[in-house]
DNA sequence: GTAATTGCAAATAATTTGCTGGGTG
DNA sequence: CACCCAGCAAATTATTTGCAATTAC
């Protein structure tokens, strides 16, 4: 069974910090605000706090799945498929929705210069490994 | 008026390697790949050029717009718009299409957990800042 | 009580930058 | 032949980790 996980103060706190915004900030400025409340909070905390409330999908990470840039040689938009078991960025063939662009603008009054949609799971490959070897 | 670029044979490698590859690499992938053909390129000659293609229009780079992670207090999933002038991450009102998780993985024998979808722009705050004063 | 979690600081990992000499236009 | 750009290595930035002390359950 997985490892049983308490609530501290100090994970309570960061829960809190970022249910009660609409930022989406980052782990330094999620740090600022704790230590308001938690003057001896450190980083390294914050850290491994975000981790396990993500591992347990009470958060969200916004990022490409990975702590590195990925370079695409094709700079027209498309889509794109992450695998979460091998790490490889597959392109997806499916029309690019551009009149979502539209939409946006007129909902939100910006002004969207492009967007990008991917998909994340487990790729074909992968999953045939998964049911054939257990490594 | 914007720096002339020139084109050397460092960067022409490098956009070579990517327009030659289906995957999506890494900026150390690309270094070594290119050491084959120059073994005297550098890490910072491959960053530099990666930096200056995508500032071009050739290439794409595949991350958040930063380096890095932002983190969302929402675990439902919902898309993102980018302030590329600000850097503000706001949510977007616009329904979920979780259906088209289904079309991809028909598509591609993946099963798929999630998707994002973010859009990119500048937001309405900063629109009308660039409008009233020079800074 | 005991094992997970903290604070601290040092270690990694990814990327950027300063400097000087070399190559492109 | 001027100036941009490469190589090298050191600097930055973001994040992770080892360890001894602390704390939640």
């Amino acid at each position: 069974m997985p490892k049983a996980k308490r609530m501290t103060k100090q994970k309570q706190t960061i829960l809190e910090i970022l249910r009660s915004t609409t930022c989406h900030p980052t782990a330094d400025w999620i740090y600022e605000q704790a230590r308001k409340k938690l003057p001896d909070i450190s980083l390294g905390t914050v850290y491994r706090n975000l981790n396990v409330l993500r591992d347990e999908g009470e958060i969200m990470e916004l990022n490409y799945g990975s702590t590195f840039s990925r370079f695409d040689g094709n700079p027209r938009n498309h889509y794109h498929f992450v695998c979460e078991s091998c790490g490889q960025v597959y392109d997806v063939d499916y029309p690019v929705q551009n009149q979502l662009e539209k939409v946006i603008e007129e909902k939100t009054g910006a002004r969207v210069q492009y967007h990008r949609l991917e998909f994340y799971g487990i790729c074909s490959a992968c999953l045939e490994n998964k049911d054939g070897q257990p490594s």
